[in-house]
DNA sequence: GTCATTTGACCTAA
DNA sequence: TTAGGTCAAATGAC
């Protein structure tokens, strides 16, 4: 289904290349035709199959370009990690997400299921490096509760589903889902729903690690059991297979249309112990033309993965499940901390606020404080 | 006892 | 009719 989906996408995308390529080349000739003619060619009837032209040729790639920074599979750096968004709007046009996906939420009529009206959208995909913490890059900063699972058609893994826990008290209607890759059990998609209203959301911004949550248990230990429902009973793995993981975590993130918002991240790096956790999502500008955005400088050499917390918190994978992956040790050090983050999304994509429990940036102080959430020129509602 | 998670049921859009 | 999203009772952990 979703493979369905993604095939029809690359063949649009081939014939949009095409038809641009095969209209250049009738340009082309009729540019070759009227310089080789006399100046009398140049009428005006000439100069309009000439902008006719030229705006097909734009269109054409325009939407090619569309279809690119929209389905991130197809990106240099995004690699594998192309699953983007639901089945559904994969088979959209790239501006499909926000009309779409946006517009499915709705008022229910007796309020009482609440579904966000035109509520912002954004998703990120998060390859999470086995010895730095999974929940690293899953944790936001923010304290979510999960309200519920469901199976996906198509997809080896549920999704789960989370909103903030001071929905009740705070009136919060942050959400975020999070999905397991299919083709790479170490990549998630998550998308995030909402705007955070709550204090937390402030105190993620800024950020002071990992104060925490007053809940009695990570934040996403349930989600680690959801995700890794095996590895509950295998966190405590012999150490010499986890000193194998306890390697950086760098990020990657790329976006379409970010390139002008993109911002200096400091090297990442998980905390044991934090309950904040910045993700290095990006705002996504709706203005901003994109292109591949590589934050090279989160690869940054200076990251210093803190040693205990892999074996703290990553959760093993079975080896049944992460062998495959990973090819044991091996196949992890390839990935070696490499925490790709990939924004794709909405016209409001921004930089997570997530001061996230099991990772930071490297400084509480140098995390943009300015997340989406008070960004007042992003909507989110 | 409190709070979070699980899970089946329900609702809505496509 | 189907699938995604949400609700809420049941269950478990602390």
């Amino acid at each position: 289904m979703e493979k369905s989906g993604d095939w029809e996408q690359k063949i649009n995308l081939v014939n949009e290349l095409t038809e641009g390529m095969e209209l250049a080349k009738q340009l082309q000739m009729h540019l070759n035709v009227t310089t080789t003619t006399t100046a009398t060619s140049s009428s005006s009837s000439s100069n309009e199959m000439h902008e006719s032209l030229v705006l097909r040729i734009l269109n054409s790639y325009d939407k090619a370009l569309s279809m690119l920074k929209w389905n991130g599979s197809l990106g240099d750096n995004q690699q594998t990690i192309g699953r983007s968004e639901s089945p559904r709007s994969l088979s959209g046009s790239p501006h499909s997400e926000d009309s779409d996906l946006e517009h499915k939420d709705h008022e229910h009529k007796n309020g009482s299921r609440k579904r966000k009206s035109a509520v912002s959208r954004w998703s990120k995909q998060v390859q999470i490096c086995p010895g730095t913490g999974l929940e690293g890059p899953l944790d936001d900063g923010f304290s979510w509760r999960k309200y519920g699972q469901k199976d996906i058609l198509g997809a080896k893994y549920p999704r789960g589903y989370y909103r903030c826990t001071h929905r009740n008290v705070q009136g919060c209607l942050a959400t975020k889902q999070v999905q397991r890759s299919d083709d790479d059990p170490t990549i998630f998609e998550i998308t995030y729903r909402g705007r955070h209203t709550c204090t937390s959301a402030a105190a993620a911004s800024h950020s002071a690690p990992p104060s925490s949550s007053p809940k009695k248990q990570p934040p996403n230990t349930a989600l680690n059991s959801q995700l890794f429902p095996q590895h509950q009973q295998q966190q405590q793995h012999p150490p010499e297979n986890l000193l194998d993981f306890q390697t950086g975590l760098s990020a990657i993130a790329s976006s379409g249309r970010d390139a002008g918002n993109q911002l200096s991240l400091p090297p990442l790096y998980f905390s044991p112990t934090s309950h904040v956790e910045a993700e290095g999502s990006y705002i996504r500008s709706p203005s901003v033309p994109d292109n591949n955005l590589i934050m090279g400088n989160i690869l940054s050499p200076s990251f210093v993965p803190p040693a205990a917390s892999a074996s703290n918190y990553f959760p093993v994978p079975p080896p049944n499940e992460m062998t495959g992956v990973f090819g044991r040790n091996q196949a992890f050090q390839g990935l070696e901390s490499e925490l790709t983050e990939i924004v794709s999304g909405g016209k409001s994509a921004t930089h997570s606020p997530t001061a996230g429990l099991d990772f930071q940036f490297g400084g509480s102080d140098q995390f943009e404080p300015s997340f989406p959430f008070d960004d007042p020129d992003l909507e989110f509602f």
